[in-house]
RNA sequence: GCAGACGUAGCUCAGUUGGUUAGAGCGUCGGAUUGUGGCUCCGAAGGUCGGUGGUUCGAAUCCACUCGUCUGUACCA
């Protein structure tokens, strides 16, 4: 075998990323920023761990002992099923259950963490991503719901998006499940419908109403010539649907969303009471100031068919979002969530409404990237203390400048490569945007100066020198100074660099 | 999962109807320059042409399968 096919192939696996220095620092930014707005709230941090039992996530596939195939398990040595979380309400249900005695309800709780999915990625979904959650666990009125949705929005604005270019758009479960009986599709025998139909309506943002009455139709060919099948309903439903769900229709008639309801469905009971309880939540907000700018009832809002209960709620970003060759892309929604107020029951067998929400962090940092509000902070890179001695005497001196630098609160480093060829340490200075070089031969030393190097004023001199002599002997913005003004020197010279930055940014 | 497009150097891409030793630009590394970044010049490394099998005297090129990437779609707690 050749020494090639030895060597081992580093590869990443699919829909996973390495994250940059810059990806870390924007997204501690972030979710500051957001814990800052949980904290005010009154929320307290909880963490759990990444893998649980598999029955706890209540994913196992039904009528086998295998774990659904979209979550990454693994069996543990006493042949248990285990499973890396998927989402963090689940295992928040399991936790409150397990610590039911304990806990003190209402339970109000945030926290962040890494989920994993294991499904088909694609550009801007990743097979493990960031969720931030928030939710209130034990509190079964609206207004918990209404607090949620007022956070969320307060989130949205907390990290820079204007008021107008988000919404937060509420609906609720039973409405929907009314509406299916209201349109005949109630009772066991059409469930399998109703969850096409529900698919169907999810999808408005997407498809718009037309792609939306086709799948509740007969179905949609897409763009490769692929065929879905619809769900095969009859006109009249079709259009009552398309009613319910064309926003335009209730907002311009500034009709509550219960008229709006009663209209279609006539007064249909189940669809009237849970209007009437999407109407109290509205009023809610509405009196603490939250209007239907910021939140607003909408009735094609699904979300996940697996364990919401009642309220349903979804942040979207009103303004459009590009990708890196420019094209505007569908961003669908940043955060979202609901009232489950069956999973914690699943492990109790006591009643205990909860409500909560997740917020997209990967997802929602790539849309403000695009706004221009994730601020990259550029962090400044370190001051270098180059070599020019190698002997252990000298190496001394160069860290006692580094300590100093560092106690005087300046982000410093010694140069640690091969330090004999002094052009590559400040070609790595140079490449690694270091504001400052430090150098300090023998002759130096000898007159007790420190020669201070302003790289980023040299990198505009430099436009102005071709030949490489006079680049090199005229030694462009250095300085020699004695020693001891070597901390002083470097402070004023980042003070004008930042000035300067300042400056340029502002213009 | 289904449908389609595409896989040539680290990156972006040439490569003629199937015909010598598969090229370029950028990047990387070394040198010109042992104590000064950039520019310039010189040089080098880097390829199982995604993989396997087939057709052929001969395959990066044609065929089959397979893997991977991208696009759409399905599923998505």
């Amino acid at each position: 075998m050749s020494k090639k096919q030895q060597k081992l192939k580093a590869r990443l696996p699919r829909g996973f990323v390495d994250r940059s220095a810059e990806d870390i620092r924007a997204t501690d930014e972030m979710l500051g920023k957001i814990r800052k707005v949980y904290e005010r709230y009154g929320f307290d941090p909880v963490e759990t761990p990444a893998f649980e039992y598999t029955d706890c996530l209540g994913k196992f596939l039904p009528d086998t002992d295998r774990p659904n195939a979209g979550v990454f398990s693994v069996q543990d040595d006493d042949e248990q099923w285990m499973s890396l979380r998927y989402d963090l309400t689940a295992p928040l249900a399991r936790h409150v259950s397990e610590n039911i005695n304990e806990i003190q309800l209402p339970y109000r709780t945030y926290r962040a963490g890494w989920v994993f999915r294991n499904e088909k990625p694609g550009p801007g979904r990743f097979r493990q991503f960031m969720q931030f959650d928030a939710d209130t666990v034990g509190a079964p009125g609206v207004q918990a719901d209404a607090e949620m949705c007022m956070m969320m929005a307060d989130t949205m604005e907390a990290l820079g998006i204007p008021r107008g270019q988000y919404v937060i758009r509420v609906n609720n479960r039973k409405v929907l499940d009314g509406v299916m009986e209201a349109i005949g599709l109630g009772g066991d025998e059409n469930a399998e419908r109703r969850l096409t139909v529900l698919r169907a309506i999810d999808k408005l943002d997407k498809f718009g109403i037309e792609g939306v009455r086709l799948l509740l139709g007969e179905g949609r060919k897409d763009e490769s010539g692929d065929f879905t099948r619809g769900a095969g309903l009859g006109a009249i439903q079709i259009d009552m649907l398309t009613k319910l769900i064309d926003d335009q229709n209730y907002e311009n008639d500034s009709k509550s969303f219960k008229d709006h309801l009663d209209y279609i469905f006539d007064s249909h009971p189940a669809v009237s009471a849970a209007g009437a309880e999407i109407g109290d939540l509205v009023k809610l907000v509405q009196s603490a100031g939250y209007g239907i700018d910021r939140i607003v009832a909408s009735p094609s809002i699904v979300r996940g068919l697996e364990y919401y209960t009642g309220m349903v709620y979804e942040a979207e970003l009103l303004f459009d979002v590009t990708n890196e060759k420019g094209e505007v892309v569908q961003f669908g929604s940043v955060g979202g969530g609901g009232r489950y107020d069956g999973l914690v029951k699943r492990f109790t067998g006591r009643d205990v409404p909860a409500t909560g929400f997740s917020i997209g962090v990967s997802r929602l940092m790539t849309a403000l990237k695009n706004l221009g509000k994730l601020n990259t902070v550029n962090v400044v890179a370190p001051v270098l203390v180059t070599v020019m001695d190698g002997d252990t005497d000298a190496l001394g001196r160069y860290q006692k400048m580094v300590q100093a630098l560092r106690q005087a609160g300046i982000r410093a480093e010694m140069y640690q490569g091969n330090w004999k060829k002094f052009g590559n340490q400040l070609k790595y200075a140079d490449r690694r945007n270091c504001p400052i070089a430090i150098i300090q031969g023998s002759d130096e030393f000898e007159a007790g100066e420190v020669q201070i190097k302003d790289l980023i004023e040299g990198k505009r001199l430099s436009e102005e020198i071709t030949d490489n002599v006079t680049w090199r002997e005229s030694r462009p913005a250095q300085i020699q100074v004695a020693q001891n003004k070597l901390i002083e020197t470097v402070k004023a010279i980042l003070a004008s660099q930042a000035e300067d930055r300042r400056r340029t940014a502002a213009i």
